[in-house]
DNA sequence: TAGACTAGTTTGCATTACAGACTAGTATGT
DNA sequence: ACATACTAGTCTGTAATGCAAACTAGTCTA
């Protein structure tokens, strides 16, 4: 009989946690576009405090993994850049925060 | 008159959570080492799941964070590593865990 | 038409996390 | 005696990451 694989804390799975919501910059991103529905760059910009290159690439990589989705527009000849939350990052968002709240229940400290 | 800075909520503060802390290994580890006290690196393998290479460099990480203590010494001609955590690295792990918490009920989902 | 501003993207770099190869020694089997 | 397996780690190589500064492209203003 092979021996069963050991059932997992709940404290262990969080090394199986998502990256892509655990850092911290993309995990106040989500948080805004959780909320708000919509927003646009400089919005982000200016709540998150990072700067441009860097909301820029954690914007990418959230599009890659499919969690938001990014519509650019020309409003009066200016262009800009709607950040909108995927189905697929709603869910995303929600399971990560399910987690890691049953995960900080178990930690000591 | 200078604009104040704008007062930053606890979400806010996330981009500035302590990174050693943060990753997921590493937190796993030092769960760990808050309860037992004091712990070889067998243990901790078995425990995490980590490679030893990893495991290794991790802890070395938290070394040198000043976080972790690690203690090598002979038990019957065998080596044996001993971790255990420092002050700083109980207190580091405390304030994390505390902010997280907060952090986590003032989010969203 | 020069300078400043808006709205971003691209590039370059230093740091990470990770696993696999390697070291060093002990215990066991034949 | 020699090989194999185990204990206990460390070292090395690599791909990915996060970050900021430089750059692009166009608009507005004095």
């Amino acid at each position: 009989m092979v021996p069963k694989k050991k059932e997992a804390h709940e404290l262990q799975k969080i090394v199986d946690i998502d990256r892509v919501v655990h850092e911290p910059a993309r995990l106040l991103i989500l948080s805004y576009l959780y909320v708000v529905e919509s927003a646009d760059f400089l919005f982000l910009l200016r709540q998150t405090n990072l700067t441009k290159g860097n909301l820029s690439s954690h914007l990418m990589k959230l599009e890659k993994a499919g969690y938001v989705n990014i519509e650019k527009k020309f409003v009066e000849k200016i262009p800009r850049t709607l950040l909108s939350l995927t189905k697929e990052g709603r869910k995303a968002f929600h399971e990560y925060t399910k987690r890691m709240k049953k995960i900080f229940m178990e930690l000591p400290g």
